[in-house]
DNA sequence: TCGCTAGGACGTCACGATAT
DNA sequence: ATATCGTGACGTCCTAGCGA
């Protein structure tokens, strides 16, 4: 128990460090700001020359989470829910999900489950986790255009008009509903310009994961110091009657037998 | 109303750990 | 050996709160 107390006291004491540390580099940042960033080449040419973290400095707060997440009592953090296929979110407010299959299935509202998601007929037999592939996809009702590019069982979204223009879509054949085109994405790259874009693609998707990936992240460490939080609370209030127990046990056994 | 500040969220990069 | 994932660090943007 009073490793527990320490660790979390060791931990509250680090989370002051993290909010020292956010000061401090928010004064650099106000210095920075003091610099001409207004031309955003620039900003990421310095992004670009920019020290990597582990050369800027150590690790600190989250080892020691790590270490503690072993000795406390299991939190009740609930895990991250279990979907049934991948769902992507379209600028436009859409849902494109992934059934397990491989189907597409399109949605304007967030499935909770699957349900009232409007099946998406793919035009041949790729599917998404076999080979690259890009869909397009228009709405009946809207000039709303946009390209899903997909490998794996990612997708990246665009507007038609988006820098996937390098990429060859074929005429709509008539009998897809809405729109639908699929193609196979180049097999064999050659030109130097295809390459150029096959490289591009492959940095969009990385960035795309990553994107995501650090989105999850965030709701973790979030979830995990709030459960923290929590723990803390309790260990307090455990500490509190603990102490009034000693309290009247002490009286009880100082009081001089008459 | 305006400028400043703090805090939160996000996207990106770098890198270690792990899987293939 | 290479690919993929998870996460710390950083820079940026946005917003709420506050004092002048």
């Amino acid at each position: 128990m009073a490793s527990i107390d320490s660790q979390v006291q060791e931990q509250a004491s680090s989370g002051v460090l993290s909010a020292l540390a956010q000061v401090a580099r928010r004064r650099a940042n106000l210095e920075a700001k003091n610099e001409d960033v207004s031309n955003i080449h620039k900003r990421r040419e310095r992004l670009s020359r920019r020290q990597t973290c582990r050369e800027v400095s150590p690790d600190t707060v989250v080892t020691k989470v790590e270490e503690i997440q072993e000795e406390v009592a299991p939190c009740n953090v609930t895990p991250a829910p279990i979907r049934p296929a991948s769902v992507y979110q379209t600028n436009h407010g859409q849902f494109i999900a992934f059934t397990q299959d491989g189907a597409i299935q399109i949605s304007s509202a967030f499935p909770g489950g699957l349900q009232g998601l409007q099946p998406l007929p793919l035009s041949n037999s790729v599917k998404p986790q076999s080979a690259a592939a890009i869909v397009q996809y228009s709405q009946e009702t809207g000039d709303v255009s946009q390209q899903f590019f997909m490998q794996g069982n990612n997708v990246l979204v665009q507007a038609a008009t988006g820098e996937m223009s390098g990429y060859q879509i074929c005429t709509p054949t008539s009998s897809l509903p809405q729109g639908v085109v699929m193609v196979e994405s180049p097999g064999s790259m050659h030109s130097p310009q295809q390459m150029a874009e096959e490289a591009t693609r492959k940095r969009e998707l990385r960035l795309m994961k990553n994107r995501e990936a650090a989105r999850e992240c965030r709701r973790k460490k979030k979830e995990y110091v709030k459960c923290l939080e929590n723990r803390v609370a309790v260990l307090e209030n455990q500490n509190r009657t603990l102490i009034e127990e000693l309290k009247a046990l002490k009286d009880i056994y100082c009081r001089k037998p008459e």
